[in-house]
DNA sequence: TTGTATGCGTTATCAT
DNA sequence: ATGATAACGCATACAA
């Protein structure tokens, strides 16, 4: 019952482990005689290599580490399927952890990681240290570690490492054209927690998206949530408190998105009437809104699958260039993004 | 820049490698003075251990592996985060696989957490093989090697293994009953594959729910889907064609749901006027239709701690009983699930 | 083409 | 309490 080793099976064929060991790693020097019978007694005893053995001796795990900030939001569940079937495709195993959003069990995953030695990290980096404005112990043990290593989604500040970002720049401006062609002047923007480079950098397309279309930005508009649900419903009666009665919002992510709807819709707002609402990331969850909501959102497949790209060329040695993905909007339906009339008069305020 | 091993460590410690191994493991037999150096000189030298290696000596891993089927379905990504946090409180590293509800992707999987050793495995099946009736071979393999293992969500008929499964007979009981007392006599039911144990369950607890009500059940009734979005959007529009006009419907998961309710509501259905609708699954994406939709829902975090917990018996040796966790029906307002009147009048026919 | 012997980094055994 | 050494399972340099 207990592990069959290659030991065994070179006992069952009749020949010496180094033999077995060639036959089954597909050494071209082996006689088609020891192959059939090293395969034969491999099958029959149901060997399996003890991969711990085996990179052992070769240095190579043939597996990769994703680390992504919260298998729970579709964003990155989505991403680390995208990262996953390529890995696969690739022969690489891939490893999913999870940071929760949290610095420290990110250091706590890389450390483990660190420990298995695999191959390469595709890593969605938690951002730097609140105080030292550095990154992590455990992170720049990563970076000084030589390990392939790659950035998806967000990036680190001053951090020489080759990242796949999204550049929302464009869909913004459109989603702003849009709003402001419907006379909304009053755009608020909920966002995410100033860690998070893509928090920043969507904020701050979306302030020169204001400037482009001729509107002014407002940091009393600007909420700063943290990419979840729970915030986007403190988010949500925050808009509706706002003194500023802003008729039009834009949410940085979907899991807040899904907050702010339900409140909106507990409180009765009318969202495509009373206000008008474009939120980040293109999940089915915004189609069975009644109207749909437009969304913001990019190719989590061809993100995940420029990541491992770029992770293999950095394993092969080669050094890519970050790449940047353009974001898309898309505008579901005219009534999903509404004209701003009488847009928030009192009624629906609590 | 190169891996440091314990012997560095050793050496700049000036003291043997069994020793810095035994401080660094944690073995009490160690002079404070010993301990002390190895500790100075094994942070300064950033020492990590190799995890084969010592896996490789102690055929110990500290690690066990989750097979979910989609790692994009809510469900299983929370029951991911669950798992996930009661094993790592436990010390214990969690390698999360996604069987992409794919038989042979199973099989990979489960291929590469044996050939890595890990200590436990927590399985959704994938369920008997569609000819032979019986566990693929990989999944024999792993029955028979002794590897602690245990089911979770899924069970697959006939094996031995303890499982942790829901029981829906009391929350279908009441979801139908609700739904009778409102007038519906012909009450859909968008069901899961053959292969999965849940979508049998759930279907053959909604048969029984009918009989208890007093309403029998209607293979023409029944849509089989796959658990995914598009089945869901294909038994959309099998319910509006279906000639016994049902009023009402029970879906038996959330991507199948979210699917569905984005047809209808590209048809203009009205989702709790027309048509009522109860799903599985409690998922936030629920909560922002408007009215919310009614579910049948479990508590995951619940479930992955019951399967850490299970799967730590079996580790120590004990022999843990199956258990059922007992699903839950959360009607979230009496509009979800309307009275049937003169539901499904021909108007919102194609 | 095959076998023998060595080493990967760590822990366990056995002396001391 | 410590050190020398074997052993874990496998891959490879070297010899044959």
């Amino acid at each position: 019952m207990n592990a069959v080793t290659i030991k065994d099976v070179a006992n069952a064929a009749g020949v010496s482990v180094a033999t077995a060991s060639r036959v089954l790693s597909g050494h071209p020097a082996t006689s088609p005689d020891s192959r059939a019978k090293v395969e034969s007694a491999a099958k029959e005893l149901g060997f399996m290599p003890n991969a711990q053995a085996r990179s052992l001796r070769s240095t190579k795990t043939d597996s990769i580490a994703l680390l992504i900030s919260d298998v729970r939001n579709p964003y990155f569940s989505d991403l680390a399927h995208a990262v996953e079937q390529h890995a696969r495709a690739a022969g690489l195993m891939t490893f999913i952890g999870n940071a929760n959003e949290d610095a420290a069990q990110q250091d706590d995953f890389l450390a483990t990681m660190l420990s298995r030695r695999v191959d390469g990290l595709v890593i969605v980096p938690q951002g730097l240290n609140e105080e030292s404005n550095q990154p992590s112990e455990m992170m720049n043990r990563v970076l000084s570690s030589g390990i392939p290593t790659i950035f998806v989604d967000r990036a680190l500040p001053g951090v020489q490492v080759p990242a796949i970002t999204a550049n929302s720049a464009q869909a913004l401006d459109e989603a702003v054209a849009t709003l402001h062609s419907l006379n909304h002047q009053k755009i608020a923007f909920i966002g995410g927690p100033k860690h998070a480079s893509t928090a920043l950098e969507r904020y701050s397309a979306f302030e020169t998206a204001l400037a482009n279309n001729g509107l002014h930005a407002d940091e009393a508009l600007h909420f700063v949530g943290d990419f979840q649900p729970a915030s986007g419903a403190l988010a949500a009666q925050w808009l509706l408190d706002n003194p500023a009665k802003p008729s039009a919002v834009i949410i940085a992510d979907a899991p807040m998105a899904i907050g702010a709807l339900r409140v909106w819709r507990e409180l009765g707002v009318r969202v495509g009437a009373d206000l008008s609402v474009i939120t980040f990331d293109e999940v089915d969850a915004m189609l069975i809104h009644d109207p749909p909501i437009a969304t913001i959102g990019h190719d989590l497949s061809q993100m995940g699958k420029m990541a491992v790209q770029a992770l293999r060329e950095v394993m092969a040695g080669q050094k890519p260039e970050p790449e940047e993905l353009i974001s898309k909007f898309t505008l579901r339906t005219s009534v999903a993004v509404a004209k701003a009339t009488q847009v928030m008069e009192g009624k629906v305020r609590p």
